[in-house]
DNA sequence: GCTTGACCTCAAGTTAGGTTGAGCTTGTAG
DNA sequence: CTACAAGCTCAACCTAACTTGAGGTCAAGC
């Protein structure tokens, strides 16, 4: 059987579903690394699928770019990542995800309660929380939180 | 005791805690309303409060404004919503939030698992789902999908 | 009556996350 | 060996969601 091939930006372009200038770009920010050919073209080890795959579904439910890549530095440099490696980051998230899932409830299910409930001061009102976490972190658009 | 009292901007800044700027910019985009004093000076109804409590409370977990904006169509125009007119709100956006909330669980709780078990091509792997809902919705920086 | 702070408008700038296009090089199939 | 698809780089453009700044108005206190 063929040993473990290299892939192509276009090969993990097609089998990620993200385009190859989206490629360039999270290796530019350094979320995937290549490697190059005498002909200066990029070859990926098959791994960068699962990392594609992380950054896409991650992307999904509000995470930046900026904090995949934080997120990423906990994984091992040379060789590929386990499981466990894997493991270790979904557990650096939890808290954050967590944090995430009782927003999206509270908006599910709540919405009704907290809006009619009269508490709009936002000090008091349980959808808002006090540590003011929508405080800016620099100018621009602003994006969610998942500290 | 004091009639229900109109705000100025700089009160609805105060009490929501965003800024003057911003909130020129949801009435722009349709998002709140204001009239106007004899000398040019916006006034906002109280209920205005809770209209931007939701904003940013939706934009948290990564709905656009484009889409509050339309979800917000269905609030009246001539009155203060009630407690029905929020819930109906809360109701229209269950269905994506619902699957929010299981992308997030399946971070959370499924990375190591999905990632760990090869079956990273997009098609099969259950964190991606087939409806390519990644799918492009014109040019320009990736939205949050809650359809 | 004048000063001071809150408002107003409109244009331009910013960040994130990419895409598009021009101009040039590689590599593979016929 | 010669097409021609795929790659490469770099600069420019794009949307969302705001902020900043310039230049001018309004209103309440002293």
């Amino acid at each position: 059987m063929a040993p473990v091939r290299e892939l192509t930006v276009g090969q993990v372009a097609m089998r990620s579903g993200v385009a190859v200038s989206a490629l360039h770009f999270y290796e530019a920010r350094g979320l995937i690394r290549s490697h190059r050919t005498a002909g200066n073209q990029r070859r990926y080890s098959r791994d960068v699928l699962r990392r594609v795959a992380i950054i896409r579904v991650a992307q999904e439910v509000g995470i930046s770019l900026a904090e995949i890549a934080a997120a990423f530095q906990s994984l091992p440099e040379g060789r590929t990542p386990t499981r466990e490696d894997w493991n270790l980051l979904s557990t650096a998230w939890r808290d954050g995800l967590d944090h995430k899932i009782s927003q999206l409830k509270k908006l599910r299910d709540g919405l009704t309660d907290c809006i009619g409930c009269g508490c709009m001061s936002i000090d008091k009102c349980p959808l808002r929380n006090k540590e003011d976490r929508l405080a800016r972190e620099g100018t621009g658009a602003r994006r969610l939180l998942v500290p």
